[in-house]
DNA sequence: GTCGTTCTGCGAATGATTATCACTAGGCGT
DNA sequence: ACGCCTAGTGATAATCATTCGCAGAACGAC
């Protein structure tokens, strides 16, 4: 079986990662040099990679191509499908639920004879903060 | 002003996207060579992201990170947001609404005090003909 | 036809991500 | 505690989609 060790460099990330908020891969390397880990950029991705397999971290795709990777539900919640509503300035991001959309996006599919659906929801705007830190 | 000239290329792509379906550029740039013109690859991307600029063709992103662009609205619907149910084999793709999910987002979003909210709906399946196909 | 601009094409540059590969270090068996 | 085997690591090279830079070509108004 594919036995996964937990190394300082992994123990480093989970422990980052816990902060909440969504970064690019490069983005939580920097935040872990800075704690003084010293990790390599490759071994970031990897363990995001793994992460998100896993189900343990969520990752969205910003417009300018870069992956964020963000920590999510402990890993026992498989069915836990959920979205976020994240914010461009920050990166802070809070779990929604939208009633019903699943149930919609199903039947929706079937009427056009697709099959395998798969969805994805991106909801991002400027959070209360941010808004009234732009606001000056 | 900014003159936008009808050039051949230019012509030569926009007569391209009109035979529907998600291409990403060098998609589009492939088409083109096999359909005789001489266009270079960072004409397309040029064409397609002032396409896309001015409302006339949408992009979407997949997973491995390329954009993928599809002629859409000739450019009198601004208000025409709309989704996409897209085979992710062939790539064709039906134009769906989701009723009432716009309200929902706003009021999710101001019950959260996120502002200037956008959103992104990708929903991919496998269409009836490549379902068919696939099954052999 | 002439001219000023915009557009094109090419290749080089960028930026994010992945692969490579020799080396280190978990961790299980003893 | 000791060693071995394998997964993990890290620095760098490679990849891939996309963008830039610039010299020359092509629009289209006069």
């Amino acid at each position: 079986m594919t036995a996964t060790r937990m190394t300082r460099q992994r123990a480093a990330l989970l422990d980052a990662l816990r902060d909440g908020g969504f970064r690019s891969a490069q983005g939580w390397h920097e935040r872990l040099r800075a704690d003084g880990s010293t990790v390599g950029l490759a071994t970031v991705y990897r363990g995001l990679q793994a992460l998100s397999e896993s189900g343990e971290v969520d990752t969205v795709v910003t417009d300018s191509g870069e992956t964020l990777y963000r920590h999510c539900g402990p890993g026992e919640d498989e069915h836990g499908h959920h979205h976020h509503l994240r914010c461009r300035e920050c990166g802070r991001a809070v779990d929604i639920d939208v009633p019903g959309f699943e149930t919609i996006v199903a039947e929706l599919a079937s009427h056009h004879g697709y099959r395998d659906i798969s969805h994805t929801i991106e909801l991002s705007g400027v959070c209360p903060e941010c808004a009234a830190a732009a606001r000056d």
